[in-house]
Order: C-alpha cells, then sequence, then structure tokens
DNA sequence: TTGACGTACTACGTCACGCATAGTACGTTG
DNA sequence: CAACGTACTATGCGTGACGTAGTACGTCAA
C-alpha cells in the first residue's frame, strides 16, 4: 500500500499521463490508477476532483459534457498542449528526483 | 534543479541515510545533500532543523552537543534503531513508489 | 576596530495538497 | 422501494517545505 504522502505531488502527473493515452472521466481515472498501481494506491474523491478542476484552471486540461452509458452525464477531460508540455517536465523532474532518491539510499536493505 | 514539491516527503529519507552511515549535524547534512544531489537540491534551513526535531521527537535519531572547530557547540544527531528500521520500511515504500510512477510514464517523452 | 563571512541555531507565519467527512442527485436492478 | 453504482460539491484539517527574520559566536582581512 502506498501513502498519500508517498504519492503527493504525483497525481498530477498520474492523471496527464492518462489523459495523453484519450480524454476520460473522473471515475475512470479512479479505477485507471487502482488498476495501473496494482491497487496499491486508490485515489480518493476529493483528491481526483480537486485535482482535475486544479488541472482545468492551470489550462493543462479542457472539459466538455459527455453521455454516460447510466446515471448523469459525465464530465470528460482532454489534455492539451500545455498540459502534455506540462506532463514532459514533470516527467523529467522525476527522473532527476528518482535518480537522486536513489543514490542516497544505495546500500539500504529493505 | 528539483523543486520542493517533488522532493516532498523524502527529506527524512534523506537525513536518515545519511545518518546511517554515521552520525551528523545540521550544517554537515545540510552540504552532504547538496554534495550527494550534485547541487540539483539544497535543503533550506529552516526545513533542515525543523526535520532532525521532528525526527528526534519520533525517536529516529538522538542528539548530543559536540565540540565544533570554530564558534559554537554543535548538535550532534545519531540515528536510533527505530530510526534504522523506519528508514528500512520507507526505502520500501519508495521502491513501490518508484515502479508505480514508472509505470504511469512509460512511453512518455521527456 | 570594525565589519564581513561562515557557522549554529530559533520563531513565526504561509501555502499547497491529499484527505476525512458529509451531503446531493440520478438511474438501474433485485 | 431500497440498495447499489455512478457523478459530483462543500468544508475543513494536518503536514511538510519554505519565506522571512532575528540571535549569537568566532575568525580574518582591511
Amino acid at each position: 500500500m502506498i501513502s498519500a504522502d508517498a504519492i503527493r505531488g504525483y497525481v498530477d502527473l498520474m492523471l496527464l499521463s492518462l489523459l495523453r493515452q484519450r480524454p476520460s472521466y473522473a471515475y475512470e481515472l479512479a479505477q485507471q490508477i487502482h488498476a495501473v498501481t496494482g491497487a496499491e494506491y486508490s485515489i480518493k474523491q476529493t483528491t481526483l476532483y480537486s485535482a482535475v478542476k486544479r488541472l482545468e484552471g492551470a489550462s493543462l486540461v479542457t472539459s466538455y459534457a459527455g453521455a454516460s452509458e447510466s446515471g448523469k452525464p459525465r464530465t470528460y477531460y482532454q489534455i492539451t498542449a500545455d498540459g502534455l508540455a506540462y506532463l514532459e517536465s514533470k516527467v523529467a523532474e522525476w527522473r532527476d528526483t528518482r535518480s537522486v532518491v536513489d543514490r542516497f539510499i544505495e546500500g539500504v536493505e529493505a
């Protein structure tokens, strides 16, 4: 199980990387995160909705109303060119961070 | 340059992994972090002091007064058995998180 | 002698993010 | 007709890294 603290700062990266594949809606994004992490992390509803709003506010995604198979219509999110660029910069930063943290834990048994 | 957001949650891990080698004091820890990260991350004084206090409060490190070559005496920090165990669990969590994030960014150019 | 510099801290406040808690609302299905 | 899954919104909290600021001590150069 991955804690919220451990994943903090990478929710946006996860969401944008999923939206890079194709437009999606909140509920599906949550399911995909659950699946991709092998159930090690389940994003909370509030986290997810506030994250997509944040992304939309920053023009990294745009939203449009789409039909749902059942119930209320859903809001689909689509990555923008800015969002893609942001994703790429975050990925670069992630790779830097990863190599730095790895350098510290060399030799630590776990 | 690694942002504070990217490193957030891993400062304790960095500090404990340094203290695993040998006892040290705040200023030296800051210098080591600067060096190990290749100057990509410089921990701020306030961050560092609040972090070691947090670690001490959680009994993950203990402190003792030691002489300094110049100026005021310094506080040395030493990792405890609990601290070592905590470090190992954090390393395990880091490895999980790392593999999860990597899974998301597969195929993203940076 | 003074003042810049490096070292060694402390106090206080700010901000963002992930989450807890709670509630609304709609449609299908048993 | 109630339970369930889906599709959200509102409010507030805790934590951690940081900004800003100040104290204090010693050395060294001008």
